[in-house]
DNA sequence: ACTTTTCTACCGAACGGCCGGTCTGATAAT
DNA sequence: ATTATCAGACCGGCCGTTCGGTAGAAAAGT
């Protein structure tokens, strides 16, 4: 009931603020005044603010990894499971722009075990693209190359995305996963 | 005399550990801890923590932007150009990964006019590449395309290899340049 | 040659302020 | 009346920063 929606704005509220000032420089104080508590009663629902980081960590990359892990190993030729793949994973990134800010930039305000985490999941989705990688380049659909180098390059250039992507800008979402899945693909196509 | 060699290592260390904490979490007692002195001496050198970090940006991209633009007005074919240019900014990533890290990390904790000049940098470096894509696809070397887009995605992929590149890992600089030149050429040839 | 002053580089204590976090008594809902 | 929830004062601690002081070298004066 009110608990729950307390406790969500909490963390939309936490999410927000330590996007836009990151985690050590935002304070409880202002986490509290943006759901209009005091500082104190943010206690009553959280125990500390690294729990409260450790949180809004949880559960982040399910969906996309999950999308990404259907498109990888479902029918289709390597070259158009790639894109799939692509594609999901841009949108995810689009769709969690603050998400995914916070994940990236917050990585090591993380107490260890949940940093380990973070690494387990990130190297999930490496793992993801390279596989379809190596399988392609094997059936001659793509360049011969490092496929580790390959994955990275893809990761890195979909992940920028969330540098310069302006929700209300000129371009949708979709047709930046669009081209980019394109893009990923000519980037190791012959 | 010792007070240059002193400010450079004061520079130094505060690099090192902003890069290893982040500028928030990382304290000037650690600093001066750092360098061998008590953190009230530290304002003998420095007049405030702000003012460390924005020494730490200046003059960063300078170098690698230089050789970006001789690359992108340079002598040979756009494809040439482009090539030439990724190869030379991959470079300057992974020749100065702390500054990377700094750079793009602590970015908005930077006071507004010195933010500005950091934009106007970043600017000019996608204009640069914006441009040869734009001159190599009205000749038909470069597939059709957004060239904003191309742009970005050609310097996510490359700025990006500053958050796995490993300096004593199985990859020199020079092959990981190598490799990201060829990538970003194909990524945008028909 | 010897004394005195000036300057540099640094010390180290202290300060005000804000931080994350705690505690308690009051309030509101049931 | 009981319980869930919150207001607001409060704590110790660390933060960035300041500042009076000083050792020692260099420079100037005699």
């Amino acid at each position: 009931m009110r608990a729950r929606q307390r406790e969500t704005a909490i963390r939309a509220a936490a999410l927000r603020i330590f996007r836009r000032k990151g985690y050590h420089a935002a304070s409880m104080q202002e986490i509290a005044d943006a759901v209009g508590l005091y500082k104190g009663s943010l206690y009553y629902y959280v125990a500390s603010k690294e729990e409260l980081l450790v949180r809004l960590f949880e559960g982040r990359t399910e969906k996309v990894l999950a999308e990404v892990a259907a498109a990888a190993s479902g029918a289709g030729s390597p070259r158009e499971r790639l894109s799939a793949m692509a594609r999901a994973y841009v949108l995810g990134v689009l769709r969690n722009l603050d998400s995914v800010h916070v994940y990236l930039r917050e990585e090591h305000s993380l107490p260890p075990s949940a940093l380990q985490q973070v690494h387990r999941e990130q190297k999930a989705m490496r793992d993801h693209f390279e596989r379809v990688i190596v399988e392609g380049t094997s059936r001659g659909d793509f360049v011969q190359g490092d496929p580790k180098l390959a994955a990275l390059a893809l990761l890195g250039m979909c992940t920028w995305v969330h540098r310069w992507y302006r929700p209300r800008g000129r371009l949708t979402e979709s047709a930046v996963a669009d081209d980019f899945a394109e893009r990923a693909v000519r980037m190791l196509s012959p």
